[in-house]
DNA sequence: TTGTGTGCAAAAGCTTTGCATGTTG
DNA sequence: CAACATGCAAAGCTTTTGCACACAA
């Protein structure tokens, strides 16, 4: 855990933002919500709140539940968290600092995740909110299938 | 009640549809089934579980939330009705038979939700699809954003 | 010091499930 | 009549909330 890492650049830039961010609003910096954006920030892929929530609790960080949601609210109103909704229970969260905007592909028989980006994605929301009066600000594009043979779940 | 409406041809198309999938699939031909269909078909736009249980309830029809959630489910399953996650809970459900495809439009501050049919989805279907070794079945594309001079909630 | 954030547990909200009863085939 | 569907209420699961305590400013 001593070893300089070749993300701790990136986490160091999303402290300070963050940091930022809570002085703007007048939230106060605690200890918890640097952790928990640390945390975030050495993980990778996507993962859900009480996934967050085991992790920390399995390296002693004394966290709550509450905190954990709360904080990721925040990181997401700050742009370091994108938050999404695949399933219908259980929201999935992923880090997007740095990230450009993509999109997602959910293979419903074993749960994997990949991205994708595609530039008629932003033709059409721009086309759809002008065509209905619409001011869009956000999207979510999800393709559902399976990974064929990659898939571990398919040979059903 | 008795005078014939517009929608009855229709309604009496989905109900034989429903029908035959319950034989297919030996599944029993209840009363309740068949009142839920009809009611989602007199019903317009979109609704959920909670709703159209209410609904029913009102209309002096005994039901039970159990069996709403049930029908619903079948009823996706035989492409008759199409199920949504628009918010983070609250399933939102439409009537889908004879609809083309199409996406939506939803308003963060007043929920109101309008759709639109777009070719480009479907091509990007296909390219990911191949691109990225997926057998997509399915999609969800929702724009986010709100209805401008229109919406109610707007003027905060 | 003072008010905001936290931890904990209980509550909330939507959906599913278990069990006894009713009904379809 | 035998299996399946229903109604009801309780349980499940993710997320939110209330309250007392802790701590950042």
């Amino acid at each position: 855990m001593s070893v300089p890492r070749a993300e701790d650049a990136v986490i160091q830039e999303v402290l300070g933002i963050f940091s930022k961010h809570l002085e703007n609003n007048n939230f106060r910096k605690t200890p918890e919500r640097f952790a928990i954006l640390e945390e975030i920030y050495r993980r990778d892929d996507h993962f859900d709140a009480e996934a967050l929530y085991i992790h920390m609790k399995n390296q002693n960080y004394r966290v709550s539940r509450a905190t954990v949601y709360n904080t990721l609210e925040l990181l997401v109103n700050c742009d370091l968290v994108k938050k999404h909704q695949f399933g219908k229970n259980l929201a999935q969260y992923e880090k997007s600092h740095g990230y450009k905007q993509h999109d997602h592909l959910i293979c419903v028989d074993c749960g994997k995740v990949l991205e994708f980006c595609d530039p008629r994605i932003q033709q059409i929301k721009n086309m759809m909110g002008e065509l209905l009066k619409f001011k869009v600000v956000d999207h979510s594009l999800n393709l559902y299938g399976n990974c064929d043979g990659a898939c571990p779940k398919t040979q059903k």
